[in-house]
RNA sequence: GGCCUCGUGGCGGAGUGGCUACGCAGAGGACUGCAAAUCCUUGUACGGGGGUUCGAUUCCCUCCGAGGCCUCCA
């Protein structure tokens, strides 16, 4: 079963076919280092890390090469650092360590490259050369713009012809630009922002170029998949892929451009104003969201639940039913691992993922039913509904897998949290105090102890002998 | 104003021209000293109106509604 992607060059669901087998390539759009990145920023970070995994799967781990690069020059970083009264490269390298905490936590596989772009000046700059030699940029006022009607089918990846972009815009064209929709490649700095020499004065590159210069040097001129957040479609990868495209002369600049939807918070779009602006940082280390710290592993799987081009509405509720699903697995993982090939598990398998439909339908699932799934746009949550059917260890395993949940990790979270909670010993002690009441059958004694440690936020799990296990619950 | 996406049961969320996933919640049952947890069973749906069709939730048109982009943004 071949690989089907959704793309927005053809808006379909194309067979994916790579350039070359032995050197799949992947781009996707990462962070400006300037602040900590939030819950949105999450989503094309998870939902990548899939194709990431699927990818690696299908062609071998040393044969996909993903790149995610970072954005460490920028307006927004100047003022911050300036606000903050710290050097911009304090700031950078500060915001990047967080970054890479969070998406680890977050269960996502570093990329193959994360170039930065103070890194590639140099490339950017001798691709705006290529574009000026070629009659696509000028020079203007110390600046250096792409002359967007130098390129005839500029719009392709957003349907938007240049005519229909003139009637809709909204925005004050400045004097120096030749047409209006014309964009940025190289600005001049003002004194105390960061330049860099170049042939038409010192001064810093425009955002787009940034990503066609890296994409360039570490992919090549033409490569397989870029991502990133549905957002970008206009104007960044439209105008990446008109840089790119008009210095090399190719007639595309990547064969699939898959993008992302939106995330909500609560119905709403995330912002400071509304207040409902929400960190991955502080999902993960405070109780902002929901009065309480969530493990990485339900941020992933919440994400998960709903397919990558859909919108998503971000709510505590969604991360509970996520919490709940591992709970499940992490459960159900233990019992097939304690008896393998017993009961359930076994007799069963064979017969499935033959080819003919998804080898479903008798309630039982395995791991190449997923990757069927997965295969089929990253249909994520179809994928997961057949988790649920898995009844064999070593399949369940692969499919958490290639989905990158990792249970131990959650599982190690889960204790984690119990020792900081709550003073394990003295619980552990009234536990042994309550079954022995139980034995004598003196259920008042028995029912005090159980209510004093509820009070204290633990609760218990009993079978006829005893008390199995005990978990700090929250409310 | 232009371009685009989407509207599925109480909620989340797949999918399909006919046999109506799955999860959560709800209901019933088993187990339990009683609970919790667990297990079993179970009800409810495809925004409105046209059309194509033997038959549409699935295709086409239209209306209504939600959202995104057009400006930094995943």
């Amino acid at each position: 079963m071949p690989i089907r992607l959704y793309n927005t060059l053809s808006r379909n669901k194309d067979e994916f076919k790579a350039i070359d087998d032995k050197n799949v390539r992947l781009y996707v759009c990462g962070p400006t280092v300037w602040n900590y990145a939030h819950i949105g920023n999450a989503r094309p970070i998870i939902v990548f890390d899939v194709l990431y995994r699927l990818l690696r799967y299908v062609y071998g781990p040393d044969h996909v090469r993903y790149v995610r690069n970072i954005t460490d020059v920028d307006d927004k970083i100047n003022a911050r650092a300036a606000e903050l009264g710290i050097s911009i490269r304090e700031l950078t390298e500060e915001t990047n360590a967080v970054f890479q905490a969070d998406v680890a936590a977050l269960g996502c596989l570093p990329p193959s490259e994360q170039p930065r772009a103070t890194e590639h000046i140099e490339a950017m700059i001798e691709m705006i050369s290529r574009l000026i030699a070629a009659g696509h940029a000028y020079g203007a006022d110390g600046h250096v713009l792409f002359d967007v009607p130098s390129m005839p089918d500029y719009g392709r990846l957003s349907r938007r012809s240049l005519d229909e972009m003139l009637a809709g815009a909204r925005v004050d064209v400045a004097p120096y630009k030749r047409g209006e929709m014309d964009f940025v490649l190289w600005k001049p700095s003002k004194p105390g922002e960061p330049a860099w020499e170049s042939p038409w004065g010192p001064g810093r590159p425009g955002w787009h170029i940034e990503c066609s210069a890296m994409s360039w040097k570490h992919l090549g001129e033409v490569f397989d998949i870029h991502g990133g957040g549905i957002d970008l479609v206009f104007p960044h990868h439209e105008n990446e892929i008109a840089q790119t495209r008009c210095a090399f002369g190719h007639d595309v600049m990547a064969n699939v451009w898959m993008h992302n939807g939106f995330l909500q918070v609560a119905g709403e779009k995330m912002s400071k104003s509304l207040g409902n602006f929400v960190t991955i940082h502080e999902l993960l280390n405070t109780e902002k969201f929901g009065g309480r710290k969530w493990p990485g592993e339900v941020l992933r799987l919440a994400m998960l639940r709903t397919h990558y081009r859909q919108p998503i509405d971000f709510t505590v509720k969604a991360l509970e039913e996520a919490e709940i699903a591992l709970r499940k697995w992490g459960a159900r993982f233990n019992k097939l691992e304690l008896a393998p090939g017993e009961g359930f598990g076994a007799g069963f398998g064979a017969g499935s993922g033959d080819g003919s439909g998804w080898g479903y339908g008798g309630g039982v699932a395995r791991f190449n039913d997923v990757l069927s799934a997965l295969k089929d746009d990253l249909n994520t949550p179809f994928a997961l509904t057949l988790i649920h059917e898995i009844d064999e260890a070593s399949e369940l395993d692969q499919a958490l897998q290639i989905i990158g949940i990792d249970l131990k990790n959650y599982a190690q979270w889960i204790e984690n949290e119990k020792q900081n909670a709550v003073d394990s010993p003295s619980v552990v002690k009234l536990i042994s105090a309550r079954n022995a009441a139980r034995a004598a059958k003196n259920w008042a004694e028995s029912d005090r102890i159980r209510d004093k440690l509820a009070a204290m936020g633990v609760a218990l799990k009993d079978n006829k002998d005893g008390t199995t296990s005990w978990e700090v619950k929250r409310s």
